[in-house]
DNA sequence: GCACGACCGTGACATTTGTCCTGCCCAGGA
DNA sequence: TCCTGGGCAGGACAAATGTCACGGTCGTGC
């Protein structure tokens, strides 16, 4: 018996959940998924904490979903249909192919990891496969992650620096998070060494671009 | 007579080109567009220096252009197309609603401005009102571009506010921008003043909000 | 011609930022 | 048990950043 059996409804139609926050492209997806004749999209959300009560409700067997998603990250959202969703695969849909990203994707029991550059053809594909039961990720970006490493930072370093990503001073972030500000420059300090770089700023967008926060 | 049927190809169907970077977005948007019968996507650009040629060449009725392309601003080939290819109307699409984005493309002779929220059927509908010479603009966002008045910064520091948006010191913006480091200091303390922040990376994200940069 | 503003530069100064070293507490692993 | 690593904090110091006052050159417009 195949996993494919298991998974799908009666119908033979495979159900879909979509959660991304920007209107004219889920509009789009959710539309161009419903030409498949073997999709349906049974649910759309635009926030991050609305999937699970989606989910919950409409039982889906795929849910695509954004990470950068308004209310709650959709890789948190992910980590949670695993827990209370079984039999719902997750297929992670996002705009930046960062390692880091894909790591704890698949760390939080993601099935596919799909970048929005490259073809709407691949959407569908991805879908059908990841129901097969097969992982589906772009196996040059597997690499990437595999060589990477995980995130050298710890959650408070991590915590400052995205605390001070709007331009707050020293002071602010540590009013913010209730430190004293030589600890909010001793974790910045220790950021900027870690990630290599001349500043906070730097610092930044080293670690946001390799997906470590 | 109407301006419509002055645009109009013969065949009664709307040529239009489409310029956006993420691949998944501009197939979607492509596909979509395709499925009404009185639309036909006849040109589809990843990058804003490709989208003059491709407008000379296919000749389109409306261009549909995404602002941040890499290799050249939407704006900027807004303002070319009106120039050389006068036929053309030029329909902008964009993630951010800034009210200097609006400003500068109704300036570049854009006859509607479309944000990438709301539904995928105001799409076609905003494709169809500008063809026949009407101009789309969402009434809320039109007033706040009126509001706000045109950007307070001058050229250079803007230019040196976007050289250092990288986390790169004073003396990487002046070698980069061959000026004195004295001078960079100048400017960026200037644009912190006019946009009324505390440094420069907030100055930054000031000036990136009201679509100034 | 003159005023104005954008552009470019200098130098001095105060503040902020980043580095390094020290110390303490606590939990978990060898 | 000791050792390590994370979390937190203080102090001293050098470097980068931001402010200000000043001077100069252009072009545009009145």
């Amino acid at each position: 018996m195949t996993e494919t059996a298991e998974a799908h409804s009666p119908t033979g139609s495979v159900r879909v959940l979509l959660a991304e926050d920007q209107g004219m492209m889920r509009g789009a997806l959710a539309l161009l998924l419903g030409l498949e004749p073997d999709i349906e999209v049974v649910a759309q959300v635009a926030r991050g904490d609305e999937i699970l009560a989606a989910a919950l409700d409409s039982a889906p067997d795929v849910a695509l979903l954004d990470i950068e998603l308004p209310g709650r990250s959709g890789l948190d959202a992910a980590a949670e249909l695993r827990a209370r969703c079984p039999g719902c695969r997750v297929l992670i849909l996002t705009t930046f192919g960062r390692p880091g990203y894909l790591r704890r994707a698949m760390e939080a029991g993601a099935r596919g990891f799909l970048v929005k550059d490259g073809p709407v053809e691949e959407l569908a594909r991805a879908v059908r496969r990841v129901l097969r039961g097969e992982t589906v990720v772009d196996p040059a970006l597997a690499a990437a992650a595999l060589s990477a490493g995980p995130s050298p930072l710890t959650r408070r370093e991590a915590d400052v620096l995205t605390a001070g990503a709007d331009g707050s001073t020293v002071a602010d972030i540590a009013h913010a998070l209730h430190l004293s500000e030589s600890t909010v420059r001793n974790y910045l300090s220790a950021a900027i060494g870690k990630t290599g770089t001349r500043n906070r700023t730097e610092a930044l967008r080293e670690a946001r671009s390799q997906g470590w926060l």
